[in-house]
DNA sequence: TGCCAGGCCCTCTTTAGGGCCTT
């Protein structure tokens, strides 16, 4: 039976290994001219599975082009009838807490994030994992590094919807657990953790096999 | 109506340019 102070390492290691995967819609490519989130997706990721969902419309302010409305089906209607951004931001930061995020190149998501937070008076502190820049180092011989690619090239569950924010954050999830597998495997890791997985993305391609090395348990 | 950006990586680079990826 381990001690109270057993206990406690166990529960802080168990909740340490969470983090959350997000993926927004927006207007735009650029918050700096005024394009806005739309959609919020996240999921919270707890011992290797998904154990929470977050989801949300978000109301711009404005109407969004024909395009944005093909390339996600969310519709200006759909928005008329959404929440305030505000309102969802609010909650959505409630959601994150200081847990590390994850997202399918996060400098997109980030900035977005960032900008939604800070018109509610928020800021976030917490690392940011981008898994196409793993998926880089990790499947260099993948034909692209779109996830929709990625989640074809490794033969992952999907349902077919693409460019809504819970099912690609969903997606997300599942390409960056099975990044870790692999890694596991086929280096021989005893353990894949969050900021190796982080570090991999900002190294050189040349240095990876160096990289892993330092983690592997009996070389290779 | 048509078009828009930023971050990162790679290489035929670093005093730069182009491709990828996100909506």
């Amino acid at each position: 039976m381990p001690s109270s102070a057993a206990k406690k390492v166990i529960r802080i290691q168990r909740e340490d290994s969470a983090f959350i995967v997000l993926d927004f819609e927006t207007s735009g490519l650029s918050p700096d001219k005024g394009h806005r989130a739309i959609e919020i997706g996240a999921v919270l990721v707890r011992e290797g599975k998904i154990a929470e969902r977050f989801q949300s419309l978000m109301n711009p302010g404005r109407r969004i082009s024909p395009f944005i409305e093909a390339y996600t089906g969310i519709t200006n209607q759909m928005l008329s009838n959404a929440p305030e951004a505000a309102g969802v931001m609010e909650e959505f930061f409630t959601f994150i807490g200081d847990k590390p995020l994850v997202a399918h190149n996060a400098s997109f998501d980030r900035r977005f994030l960032d900008v939604e937070l800070s018109r509610i008076g928020c800021s976030r502190r917490q690392e940011f994992g981008c898994s196409l820049l793993a998926a880089r180092r990790i499947y260099p011989h993948a034909p692209n590094h779109r996830l929709e690619t990625l989640i074809h090239y490794k033969g992952l569950p999907t349902d077919g919807c693409f460019h809504r924010a819970l099912a690609d954050s969903e997606m997300t999830a599942r390409l960056w657990l099975c990044m870790i597998e692999d890694l596991r495997t086929t280096y021989n890791l005893r353990e894949v953790s969050f900021d190796l997985m982080c570090g991999l993305g900002k190294i050189g391609k040349k240095k990876v096999v160096a990289y892993l090395k330092e983690f592997s348990c009996h070389g290779f």
